[in-house]
RNA sequence: GGGCGGAUAGCUCAGAUGGGAGAGCGCAGCCCUUACAAGGCUGAGGUCACAGGUUCGAUCCCUGUUCCGCCUACCA
């Protein structure tokens, strides 16, 4: 579902673009999601009772290529199923040779720049998928769990110092309990040793200003190779700590860990040491406490903090670049609330481990050369970078080469993704033409992973930014707000909702839903109500065709009338807002623009109007014309919306003039249109009359089939001329017979009465026999103006409103309020008048 | 621990720069009016989470509170 929002989102814009003259590039591709995708294959090899070492590195990826053949054409058929208007022919994958290349190239310029190293430090390891992952990768999450207070006895015999952790199996690689240098409790004891229990070592007490005296009792266990804080203290010491690893790869317990514990899983052995220390009658208490672990974010196992040799970039120095560039506005984040996200992460920016322990992804490209036969050669540590991969050592002509195991994180590729795809490091044409490029359409689940690095890269090689804007879509949600995810088997299939309710129903839906910077909570109902707005623009143009007469398409035969004058200019109204909406990204106010013409002003109003016309055929004038003109152009701004419908209607209807290309695609998207007041004005007045009656009928419960003679007086001669004038429009739309119009008409005994603010409506309804339901609905209307009267009254004697609030404001609520207090005059006389009629 | 966002109709959500709140669905009433009953017309329904403050005026701005959600972090 998130890229099928995503993909809508970018298609609604590229097909605006494209139709409003702009040459438009939008590529499409996949990366090739390294540990997520081996993990897939290692399952299925797993079925069969086979490990991918088993079968070796080549024939591992061999298989995987395979399994990306077969399905993973599946996101890019998703896209195509959704209208994607993408330009297929430059297709990219993030291993094909050239990314590859570009990958090769960066990796080497950064080494030789040395903002690219190999450290042997702690790092996120997941012994699920065997890998290192970055602090992104890692995703924290709060359990409940023990606190446990365990004793350790001075070796000298004097006592015991009680330390607490929640990992008691790691006690087994501490080498140091460690106390503030400032707690009073602890005063003098650094130095002394203790025995570490269930082990045969003895090791110091040191002092540390990190250490916390208010948690716990104040002095840690420091466990230097499964603990990033206990890490950082066992480094400062000097001579630093020793590092004793007890948990392997693939969490279990190494030969460190002792005898009884070696090979154990790492929480087998928790409740183990418990037991034994409990024996031992070292355990002073167990507290419960919350506390956050951190988990693999492709298979969700806890990760361990593992001490390994790993590659890394220094990205400070890129970070810095990256900022810059959005405090200068160089890049716009929309919604622009996301800059504090980013700004806030950049500027804390740690080292981004690049080395991943798998197989599926872009080998690191370096070897290590096995002899090291010269001086230069050892100096090197035998490392050799190359973008080539190369047959002897450069330094002393080995040629016992072996490459590195390891693969890059998928992210260093897709960080390269707006310049690789274009053919870097070749300076192409399409590098010239499209970087950088206009702008990018994403999640802001991936703002880290994804765009920072695009930014940092893209300003490092290409020296300018990737993308002008960033724009940054809602997440989308089940119906309760959590996150989709095929382990809580909430995830909606969007094939599914195509199927069932047509693509361009739910690309409409998507569209509605993308209110900036919010969650989507994803609700069907929704795409089953835009199947039947597909349906009533489907019934709207049968209609229209099934009218349709040889000759009158090219032109309006005479002068429009007022509902086609009217019409035209609501068009270039709503063409202007949607413009102006998708502009600023706000694409759901287009589309729900587009709605709302379509279907209560095209569909409600302007063809039952049109009907009058269509039915007389003598009296033909433009609005067939008129018809199709405007149904035109609202399926060109429909089109990014429902490239479907609208294509497939657009090819059947005819067309005027000029306006003939092969595809509604490419045709002009509607902009700069004529708007015409004057008719949106008098209109205003035929729909006031129309919706008096209509209310009145509605409430006092007039059967649509009783014709109705109906006397309108109205405030001007303005309106009298158009109401007389379009006096038709009234008896279809309103079902009345007989209209009686004229400033001086007196209101006939026992009417009805609805008044507007241009005019005065009366029904007669002496023999209808409900002038008491009439009497009823009139005296809740006056209730409700003699309530707002009383506010406004309220507000226009205040002394202080009137000294203060500016004169247009006072102006507009003091005709507001004349207008009510005349309303309520001629309502109350109304009612006078029917209480009359009754007796 | 730090930060961000949300709380508006029964439900799902819109509400640019402060001037008595809107849509879709649902609900009620009336209609098979020859494009559409997957439709038309009409209507009911809201102390805009709570408490203060700024202002002539607050759903909107400020402060605090409560309840949700998210991001981020090395409290063992």
């Amino acid at each position: 579902m998130g890229h099928a929002l995503n993909t809508v989102l970018q298609d609604v814009l590229s097909r605006w673009k494209r139709m409003s003259g702009y040459s438009v590039l939008w590529l499409p591709g996949t990366d090739h999601a390294g540990i997520a995708t081996q993990n897939v294959v290692e399952k299925e090899l797993a079925l069969k009772g086979l490990d991918r070492h088993k079968l070796g590195r080549d024939a591992f990826i061999a298989l995987v290529w395979k399994w990306k053949a077969e399905y993973g054409g599946k996101i890019i058929h998703q896209l195509k199923r959704l209208g994607a208007s993408c330009d297929w022919s430059r297709e990219r994958f993030t291993l094909d040779e050239g990314l590859s290349r570009a990958v090769k190239e960066v990796f080497v310029r950064l080494y030789e720049e040395g903002l690219i190293y190999k450290d042997n430090r702690l790092i996120n390891w997941c012994p699920r998928c065997h890998t290192a992952l970055s602090d992104l990768e890692v995703e924290h999450e709060e359990l409940e769990g023990n606190l446990t207070y365990i004793r350790y006895p001075f070796s000298d015999g004097s006592g015991h110092i009680t330390v607490a952790t929640t990992r008691p199996e790691t006690m087994l690689g501490d080498t140091a309990v460690a106390v503030n240098p400032h707690d009073e409790r602890y005063k003098g004891l650094a130095g002394k040793t203790v025995k570490l229990p269930l082990t045969d070592r003895n090791i110091p007490l040191i002092s540390d200003d990190a250490v916390d005296p208010s948690f716990g009792t104040g002095a840690v266990k420091v466990t230097p190779a499964h603990d990033f804080n206990d890490e950082a203290i066992a480094k400062k010491q000097i001579p630093p700590l020793e590092f004793i690893s007890v948990i392997g790869a693939e969490g279990r317990m190494t030969a460190d860990a002792g005898k009884r514990y070696a090979g154990l899983d790492r929480y087998e052995c928790r409740r183990l040491v418990l037991e034994d220390l409990t024996e031992l009658g070292l355990i002073e208490k167990e507290e419960r406490h919350r506390y956050s672990v951190g988990h693999c974010y492709r298979c969700k196992t806890i990760t361990e903090p593992l001490s390994t040799p790993q590659w890394y970039v220094n990205v400070k120095p890129l970070a810095e670049e990256a900022i810059r560039v959005v405090k200068e506005g160089k890049i716009r984040f929309i919604p622009g609330t996301w800059e504090n996200t980013y700004f806030s992460w950049m500027e804390n920016i740690k080292d981004w481990c690049i080395s991943r322990q798998i197989w599926w992804g872009h080998r690191i490209p370096v070897w290590y050369c096995r002899e090291m036969k010269t001086e230069q050669c050892r100096a090197q540590k035998g490392v050799i970078v190359s973008r080539e991969t190369p047959r002897k050592c450069p330094f002393c002509e080995s040629l016992e080469l072996v490459q590195d195991e390891d693969v890059l994180d998928t992210w260093f590729s897709s960080a390269l993704w707006p310049f690789s795809t274009l053919g870097w490091p070749d300076q192409t044409d399409d590098l010239k033409t499209f970087y950088p490029t206009s702008v990018l359409v994403t999640a802001f689940d991936i703002i880290f992973f994804w765009v920072a690095r695009m930014i940092m890269m893209g300003l490092k090689f290409m020296g300018d930014v990737p993308f002008r804007d960033v724009y940054i879509h809602a997440l989308i949600r089940d119906i309760r707000g959590q996150k989709m995810s095929k382990s809580k088997g909430n995830v909606v299939d969007p094939l599914i909702m195509m199927d069932r309710y047509g693509t361009d129903a739910f690309r409409f839906t998507l569209a509605a839903f993308a209110a900036q910077g919010r969650d989507i909570k994803f609700s069907e109902e929704r795409v089953e109500g835009y199947r039947h707005f597909v349906n009533k623009i489907w019934n709207a143009t049968r209609f229209i065709m099934m009218n349709l007469k040889e000759g009158e398409v090219k032109s309006p035969k005479n002068e429009l009338d007022l509902a086609s004058r009217w019409i035209m200019s609501r068009l270039a109204l709503t063409a202007d807002d949607v413009n102006e909406a998708l502009g600023d990204y706000r694409v759901n106010d287009a589309a729900s623009s587009i709605y709302q013409f379509i279907w209560h002003e095209f569909c409600d109003w302007y063809i039952e109007m049109a009907k009058d016309e269509l039915e007389n055929p003598e009296s033909r004038t433009g609005a067939i014309w008129c018809l199709l003109y405007t149904l035109d152009k609202t399926l060109k701004m429909l089109h990014p919306f429902m490239p479907f419908i609208t294509e497939e209607i657009w090819q059947r209807i005819p067309h005027a003039g000029s306006d003939i290309k092969e595809s509604i695609m490419i045709s002009d998207f509607p902009a700069s249109l004529q708007r015409d007041y004057e008719a949106e004005e008098d209109m205003s007045c035929i729909m006031e009359a129309v919706t008096g009656i209509r209310t009145i009928r509605g409430e006092l419960n007039i059967p649509p089939s009783l014709k109705l003679n109906v006397s309108i007086k109205p405030f001007s001669d303005k309106t009298e001329k158009i109401l007389k004038k379009n006096v038709h429009y009234l008896r279809r739309l309103a079902r009345v017979d007989m209209v009686n119009i004229g400033m001086d008409i007196k209101k006939p005994e026992g009417s009805a009465t609805y008044v507007k603010s241009s005019l005065e409506i009366y029904i007669p309804i002496k023999d209808l026999l409900n002038i008491e339901m009439e009497i009823k609905r009139l005296e809740k209307e006056e209730a409700d103006l003699e309530e707002s009267i009383t506010f406004l009254n309220r507000k226009l004697t205040n002394k202080d409103f009137l000294d203060r609030a500016p004169e247009e404001v006072i102006e507009k609520e003091r005709s507001r309020y004349e207008e009510l207090v005349q309303k309520k005059e001629k309502i109350m006389v109304s009612i006078k008048r029917l209480k009359e009629a009754e007796v």
